[in-house]
DNA sequence: CGCACCTATTCAACTAATTGACTATGGGGG
DNA sequence: CCCCCATAGTCAATTAGTTGAATAGGTGCG
């Protein structure tokens, strides 16, 4: 349902190709809205069909014609409509990690702290990422000055999200890791 | 896929009904794999099918009759297999609200401003909830003790993170928030 | 006395998501 | 030269998840 509005919010940004989008969905969109290239392709097809964006296709010399995609005023509209509305489903979250560490008092302490250490890992490099969209859309100016100046701010606020998410994640595992080393002090 | 992992995880707290399942699936584990009741009947059906856990029929005098699922040997020993093997897919969120900020800057801040509050109290229940769950755990001892000398301590790290999950929610919205207020002095 | 809500579950129909393969073209490395 | 990777998608099959209602007895409130 709301994948629908991840893409036209992801559109507000401007013209896209499904494939650009696909990136977007991997790297910031990823902390709140988890899509694959596959779903997008379909959504982008519905909302096409349902006038809420518009394709052109461009040929390209030396890869393969794309289509990229425009918000139409509809398509604005309805978002603008949804963005104000209340949420209809509440935030759903699949954390594999978590079951492992839920159960990890079965398993093998050792290679729990791979997994937390895996994940740590993952985290440093998500917040890396994140660090570079940050620089681009600060494009030099202080926080502060942007928040205050800057056009769209919504974008910002939500990679904030990301990055103090990611941030506390980060928190978590040093506590599990400290906890485990505490209790198998030989693993 | 794993969220017959997560029934199995839940099931390692000993005997529980679909019903009883279906609230801890509301309260604790809702911070890391979310699922449905209807789901959850599914997915105790096909592990009973698949010899992962075992159900009793427990006749009541004056409610419905109920179905009690324990843990197999086998089911045990699966779900001590998946704890030590590295997560297939990357972990997901679905958040409607913060699709909607990314979209904000669109739509009305006043009603913005409200989603967020929204939020904010939302989180504040959960917090409370959280609480709870953890003095049940602690059962009055220290945390430091309790992490040291109590069987299992998977459930808490879990808890932890949950908490620290819901409390960085709250300074991200107090941030959104002051931004919002900003921006919009007369809102 | 009636209504709403809690326990405890099941069913059917539908929509969304995942997996894996397939089509093309071009570039770079060994 | 061959393989892999990146671009830019499409298709088909299956699995997972959502929605809404039905069943059925009990409790609490006014």
């Amino acid at each position: 349902m709301s994948l629908k509005y991840a893409v036209l919010a992801a559109l507000l940004e401007g013209e896209a190709s499904g494939y650009e989008l696909s990136k977007v969905f991997d790297v910031s969109f990823a902390n709140f809205w988890a899509s694959t290239p596959q779903q997008l392709y379909r959504e982008l097809e519905r909302l096409t069909r349902d006038g809420l964006v518009e394709a052109r296709v461009v040929r390209q010399e030396r890869r393969p014609d794309k289509r990229m995609f425009t918000l139409t005023a509809a398509g604005r509209e309805d978002l603008r409509g949804f963005a104000a509305a209340p949420p209809r489903r509440p935030t759903t979250v699949r954390d594999e990690l978590l079951i492992k560490i839920q159960a990890m008092d079965d398993a093998d302490p050792g290679a729990t702290c791979a997994l937390v250490e895996e994940r740590m890992a993952w985290a440093r490099g998500k917040l890396a990422r994140y660090a570079r969209v940050r620089e681009r859309l600060l494009d030099g100016r202080p926080e502060e000055r942007y928040l205050r100046e800057a056009d769209r701010i919504g974008p910002y606020l939500t990679l904030m999200a990301g990055i103090a998410f990611e941030e506390e994640n980060l928190r978590w595992c040093e506590r599990v890791l400290a906890v485990l080393r505490q209790r198998v002090p030989q693993g």
